[in-house]
DNA sequence: ATGGCTACGATCCGTAGA
């Protein structure tokens, strides 16, 4: 089973290119991140005729989440509890036998901002939702767009980003508070190149240079960490014309 | 290099992303 997760940035806008990678790809449950677009104007009919049942939660302009998978998602829940905030950034569901968390972890702007001091909150409230699901269901995947580069591995220039957002030690400390409740990072379950990045600014030739930060992420629990067998950063969507600025990540599990 | 690019919803510029 492959497991993938992607910021699309606008799911309507890039259409062409999700439709064509996952025919390529072949996921068989995929987490979309920053769709952009209300759920009445969500492309489920053309993903439908690809193949996906989908699960979505968006709104206008900004944020929104979405599951696709090759079944029905089911016992779908929007959101965290006791943080309804509006902000469509959570989705879970249930899908061949996992339950399945798709995130999209706010940005944080800059470090000391409002808008870093709601990351942090909301990274808390996140791991007691997800500590609440992981009671529940021992097949737990955590998979979106963390706002997150973990260590000085995941960024480009890590002494330019030094303490900077997206590398700052809270933000840091709040990732690991994730995997201390017993999820795997499923990219540091292999060997990888060195300089793996997820995301690369559109602007200044970042891609060219590979001047990027690792922020995606798939997160396992235990049970589903012993069925990985791979997991890997696909570039090819980054390389195509009118990109995403971020590539997908694939994890691949073996059958229970 | 404090810009540079892209998407959005609003107009032809501001907000946000990371």
């Amino acid at each position: 089973m492959r497991i993938a997760t992607w910021n699309v940035n606008s799911v309507r806008v890039r259409l062409v290119q999700l439709l064509e990678w996952l025919a390529r790809a072949a996921p068989d449950i995929v987490c979309l991140q920053e769709t952009k677009c209300e759920d009445a104007r969500f492309p489920r009919a053309e993903l439908e005729a690809a193949g996906y049942r989908c699960a979505f939660a968006g709104e206008r302009a900004y944020n929104g989440v979405a599951i696709l998978a090759r079944e029905d998602p089911a016992d779908i829940q929007e959101g965290i509890g006791g943080f309804a905030d509006g902000q469509k950034r959570v989705l879970a569901a249930s899908v061949a036998g996992a339950r399945v968390v798709c995130v999209y972890c706010p940005n944080g702007q800059a470090v000391g901002s409002d808008k870093y001091r709601y990351k942090l909150a909301w990274y808390a409230a996140l791991k007691d939702h997800l500590a609440a699901e992981l009671a529940r269901h021992r097949a737990l995947v955590v998979a979106g767009d963390f706002n997150v580069a973990p260590e000085d591995r995941d960024v480009h220039d890590p002494a330019a980003r030094e303490g900077e957002i997206h590398c700052s030690a809270p933000e840091r400390a709040a990732w690991r508070a994730l995997l201390a409740l017993g999820l795997e990072d499923a990219f540091r379950l292999f060997p990888q190149p060195e300089k793996s990045y997820t995301w690369w600014d559109y602007r200044a030739g970042a891609l060219r240079r590979n001047a990027g930060l690792r922020i995606d992420h798939i997160l396992l629990s235990a049970p589903l960490a012993r069925r990985c067998t791979a997991c890997s950063i696909d570039l090819a969507p980054r390389k195509l014309a009118r990109p995403s600025d971020h590539a997908p990540v694939l994890a691949d599990l073996a059958a229970a």
